[in-house]
Formats: structure tokens, C-alpha cells, sequence
DNA sequence: GACACCTACTAAATCGCATTAGTAGCGTCT
DNA sequence: AGACGCTACTAATGCGATTTAGTAGGTGTC
């Protein structure tokens, strides 16, 4: 009888590997391998005999070694750059990351993700990947005005899908055919609708309180809001935007010094959930009603704007779905696909409580 | 001069390999392997020739390669089972997440991150990067009380770190050692904080909206509450715990209900944010003050609670501390240390507007 | 019946690295 | 001077798959 502590210590059990299935079938590993990847060689009774022993066994192909012969290592990468302190409440990453992976999970591919302080880190991560070979492809977010990375990744040749935007164009005259594709909703069109509502209810002063000045949708954005209020004649010095950090901290500040202004906004859009949350909670908190005096709308829509008091209005998108395309999009790629642009659901706007009419005294 | 289009094709630059850098340096691939391995069998000078020309060439070892001789992966796993619908608007997982590649980076460990639905797809999903040596280890988060999955692993002989309590023990007379450790933080102490500092305020009914059942975490939180109660000589049936399943839906919904019984309770524990969030929403949705008329305490902290209005009492957790604990707990035990249990940081109350005295008929 | 041709397989090379087993050269000890 | 040990290397093998290059054995053809 052993001792529990040295049965303990027993090593688990091995894997097993082609050989084994090999052994047992009575057949070379080459057959094998020929008979698991459908591949011509093998009668279809040896085929299905292999699979039958395979199966029994247990056996899983040896990602490493499918990926040093195959020269593809089944996995794709999705970094996310953001300081720790902006780590945020947005459900969308967890939204996006659960759509990429439906469409990963049924092919056998991983995601490695990561989640890093800054662009530089984010850059040094794609080349740490692509020289160690730990992915096929990556999914690039937050795309920007101006973007080191589609250069980078057409370079190194790995291929990429930007998600949320056309990505800057890789420089004239790259070494390698830039394997990006894009995968992007139409901004403009989503701030025209929440246009469309607020000038329908009657504001004409209305801010845009937005993320990052550096990030491609952020200018979509805040050109839109500018062409679309000049068409419907408005005045362009009471229809602006702001950039902000997307934090509550600064949308809430940014909110207080709208608010103190001579001539306050009757209606501010929020780049994100936490900053409209937070915008209407400064606005509460001056006792000042919403809708009433003040309308509120966010871009994109969460649990937050719906337990928000009185919920918000918001932009609504599929976040999960943009990431079903976006996988999508770079499998294609990988498969040998041409780089494509392609354009998700445009989002449409959920009218809530935090909308409404401006004040008779404006 | 060749076509553009026929250029945009060219193959991208091949990674170097040892073999390049053999020869370069004038030296065979096993001296190039043990220089940068730091393994003796080099003289000094030739170890930095050898480094020298590595870092010329840019060279990264092949991960493949890699993981296929030395067994191991350098690769750790994450899977989070959750309902897309609950798929959530808490930081918790994005902090962790960082925190646990804060440690990982450092040693170009990388992470496959995986959002799944159910604890069955989970399993699966363990059993599959076993079989595939995905991965050399998982960190298990949301342990239940009865819990699966660490006896899945002590069968395959994953490494493991059970995230956020101390785990199921494995059943007895396991065919391998179960190599898991334990992180977690002392929810019972935690709960005690919180109910001294709502008996303090002079609270007599107490409910806690707890979140799932079957977290081993809900149910130490839950047992913790009775206790408390009983040893301040609170009335069990004025101080009790209801569940939920963490969403902001049934976080209000379960408010609604507290607020319309008999005798509501003047103070509520949510254990999380997000149901906070929605409950005091729902309260002032009534035209229930807070704190005047109830007090709301988050378990966990987040922009969310700082946004909310009036700023949520909270129960604060260091998360990405946590993260560390963990992947660092993983990384020892990787390296041949023994299972171990380690209790992180306390959590502490940040006390905020929403929690003061009971009103004055209570 | 010699030849080509197909099918169904096997043997062997390969991917890039780690590792084990040599081996040459040199100094030391007795 | 021969045995010994040490250093600094090279050669060879293995990890587990894929893939290419064979090779029996059967069939068809003129």
C-alpha cells in the first residue's frame, strides 16, 4: 500500500499524443495526422477507425507542436491600453471580448489578452507577440487620429483588424502588404440621430462633452456634431464640444463648468456611460432637474444608464456583435482574405427619461 | 521595377532563429541556447558576442518552440463564466485582470482570458487547454460552495489558484496532488466592519442583497451577517440576507420589495456596485431619502459609486492587488512550491453620504 | 507482360529550441 | 607520463505535430 503522501506526488497522467493513437491503430503517425486533418491518403475505414481511437483516448492536437510545424499558432491577441485609474465601469471591453470569442471559441482559437498603461507598451507588446510567434493576428482598439500602429503591424506583417474606426492609412510605399481590415459604425450618422432628438424636443444649445482628443472616433464625432449643426442653421458657438479624459472625474468637471457658464447648454452628450451618469449626478447635486432644465444623453448604454435616476437616454449598440464581426473580419484575413472595410449596425438611440423639452425660459 | 501590388505581396521579414544567430556569433546552437538561458557551459566573453548579436537581430525565442521542449506553455489561463446578460458594468475583473499582468509581464508569462457562459463550458474549456498545453496553470475566480471544478483540476494536474475564497477542498484520495492554492480576503471581517459601522449609526433592520447563491463568497458573507447580528443582540429577524444574481434588475427589484414590507429596513448592504446603485435609485425613484430615510452600503467600490448621487458608502477592496497576490501565488507554485492559502488585504469601509443615522420613528 | 497510374499507406525530414552526451584542450597532481 | 578533472564548447536527440518523398500493391492498357 502506498502512503497518501507519495500516491499524492504521482504524476498525472500524460497525454497522449499521435504516436499513441498511431500504436493503437495499427497505422504510421502520418496517417494519423492525415486521417485527423481530413486530409487524402487514408481509406475511409482507417479514417474513421483513427477517429474512433483518438476519440477514445482522448486526444487533443499539442498546440505547440501544431504551431512549430504549422507555422500558425492559433491564437489572437487583443490589447488594451488604458491607464489603471480610467480601468473602467464600460462594460463595453467585456461586452466585446464575449462577442470575439463566440466567434473564436468554434474555430480552436485563443485570445490572449492583455490589458497595458500606454501605446508604447502596447507597441512593444506586438512585437514581443509577433517575434515570439504567440499570435496570428490581432484585434486593434481605440484606433487615432494619428496611429503608430497600423505602420507597425504592416511591418512586422502581422495581420489586424482595427475595431471602431478607419485606422490611420499605413504609410506610402510599405515593405509588406498592410493586412488591415476595418471594422467601424457610422458616427456620424449615430450624432446626427441624437441630434435629430434633441433639436426635434427644441435645444439649441447643446455640448458634446467627449473622450480622448487623440482616439479617430472622438474626431468623427466632434466633426459630426459640428456639419450636422450647421445644417440645421444652428449657431455654432452654442453647439461645441469638449474632450475629456472619459473619466467620471472629468466629465463631472467638465459638466460643473458648463453648468456655471453665463449661458449653460440645455442639453449635454456624453462620449460614454460613467461621464453622463456622473454629468447628471453634478447636475442633481446643484438641484438642478433633469430633464427639465437640463437634458442628458450617452453614448452607449449600459445597466448604469438604466439605473440611473432618472435613467438616461442613450446611443445603444451591439457591442457583442461588433466583436462577432470584428473576429470575423480577421479570420477572413488569416484565411488568406483580402483586407476589408466593413461597417457594423448603426446604432440607434433609446429614448428614456433624462430627454426632454428645454425650459420655456430659454 | 516591380508592380505595386506584386511589392504589397512580398513575404515579411523572417524571424531570426538560434541557428541564425549560431552563425553569426561563429558558434554552434547549443552555445547560443545556454548564453542566452544563462546556463553555464559559456565562457563570459562568448555569452555577451552571443547576446550581442541576439539583440542585433532582434531575436525573441519562438514560444512554440519553446513551450514544445521545455513543457511548459508560459501562458496561464482566466475563464470567466458568466451569463452575457450579467456580463457587467463592475470593474472587478478589468482591475484584476491588470493587476495579474502587472506580475505576468514581468516574467513574458502571457494570459488567455475567456468569457464563457455557464461553469460547464468552463470545465470543458479547462479540460481542453489541458489536453492542448495551452496553459501551465488557471486562476479559478467565483469559487462556490459546491464547486466542481477543484477536483476537475487536481484530476488533470493543472496548477490552480482559486481566486476570492478558500475553494471546495478536492475529494479525498485524489489520483494526483492538488495543486491549488487559495486567495482570498476575510469577507466575514469585512461584514463585521460593515455592521459596526451601520449598528454605530444605530441600524436595528439590516438587509443584505447578496449576490448569487451558490458563491462560496455569498454564502461567508451571508453566515457572517447572522453571526454579527447575534452577537450584538440584533433581532435575526430584522437582519437578514436575500440573494440575487447580481444584476442591477434584480438588485431593484429586490429593493422594491424590502421598501414595500411592513416595517422596510432602514439600512441596506448590496454586494455589489451595481445593485447599489439600482437600490438607491429605486429609493429615490419613491421619494425615499438617502441617508435619511435608508442607508446604502456597497460591497466594492467603483467610479460608480462616486458618481452616484448622493456618493455611496462602500466597502473598498485593492483588486488589482489582489491580481498580483494571485498570479504571483501561481507563479511559485509553477516553480515547485507547495499549495498554500493566503488571505490578502483587508477591505475597508469608505464612509460616504449615503449612510447616516436611522430616521427618528424607527 | 511491360508499362503507366492510381490508392493507401510508411519513412523521414522539418519546425526552433532545450538538453544530454560527448570531446578537445589544458592545467594539475602524483 | 599517465590519470584525472575542469572548462568550453559541439553533436545529436527529443518534444509532437505536419508534410514531403517515397513505396508496396492492385488495376488498366495496348
Amino acid at each position: 500500500m502506498t502512503a497518501p503522501g507519495e500516491a499524492a506526488r504521482r504524476k498525472p497522467a500524460r497525454r497522449p499524443t499521435i504516436k499513441d493513437i498511431a500504436r493503437r491503430a495499427g497505422v504510421s503517425e502520418s496517417a494519423v495526422s492525415f486521417a485527423l486533418n481530413d486530409r487524402p491518403g487514408v481509406s475511409a475505414d482507417t479514417r474513421a477507425r483513427i477517429r474512433k481511437v483518438a476519440d477514445e483516448l482522448g486526444w487533443q492536437a499539442n498546440s505547440a507542436a501544431r504551431a512549430l510545424s504549422g507555422e500558425r499558432a492559433d491564437c489572437l491577441g487583443l490589447v488594451l491600453a488604458r491607464p489603471a485609474r480610467t480601468l473602467g465601469v464600460e462594460s463595453f471591453f467585456l461586452q466585446l471580448v464575449s462577442g470575439i470569442q463566440e466567434v473564436l471559441s468554434a474555430r480552436r482559437t485563443a485570445l490572449l489578452f492583455q490589458v497595458v498603461e500606454d501605446l508604447d507598451t502596447e507597441c512593444a507588446l506586438y512585437r514581443r507577440w509577433w517575434a515570439e510567434r504567440r499570435v496570428d493576428g490581432v484585434l486593434v482598439v481605440d484606433p487615432r487620429t494619428d496611429d503608430p500602429r497600423p505602420a507597425l503591424l504592416a511591418a512586422l506583417g502581422l495581420p489586424a483588424v482595427a475595431i471602431g474606426g478607419p485606422a490611420a492609412p499605413a504609410p506610402t510605399g510599405p515593405p509588406t502588404a498592410p493586412l488591415l481590415s476595418t471594422v467601424w459604425a457610422d458616427d456620424a450618422k449615430a450624432m446626427a440621430r441624437i441630434l435629430d432628438h434633441l433639436h426635434d424636443l427644441g435645444h439649441r444649445r447643446i455640448v458634446h462633452i467627449a473622450g480622448l482628443p487623440g482616439l479617430a472616433h472622438t474626431a468623427r464625432r466632434i466633426h459630426s456634431l459640428r456639419t450636422e449643426a450647421v445644417r440645421r442653421g444652428l449657431d455654432a458657438r452654442q453647439v461645441r464640444s469638449v474632450t475629456t479624459d472619459y473619466s467620471d472625474a472629468e466629465g463631472a468637471e467638465a459638466t460643473r463648468r458648463l453648468l456655471d457658464a453665463a449661458a449653460p447648454p440645455t442639453a449635454i452628450i456624453y462620449d460614454n456611460d460613467v461621464m453622463a451618469v456622473a454629468g447628471a449626478s453634478v447636475a442633481a447635486g446643484r438641484g438642478i432637474p433633469v430633464p427639465g432644465r437640463l437634458s442628458v444623453v450617452a453614448w452607449d448604454d449600459s445597466p448604469l444608464c438604466r439605473v440611473a435616476h432618472p435613467p438616461l437616454t442613450a446611443l445603444v449598440r451591439d457591442t457583442a456583435g461588433f466583436g462577432r464581426l470584428a473576429a470575423g473580419e480577421l479570420l477572413a484575413l488569416l484565411g488568406g482574405g483580402p483586407p476589408r472595410t466593413v461597417e457594423g449596425e448603426l446604432p440607434h438611440l433609446a429614448p428614456r427619461e433624462s430627454t426632454g423639452p428645454p425650459p420655456y425660459d430659454n
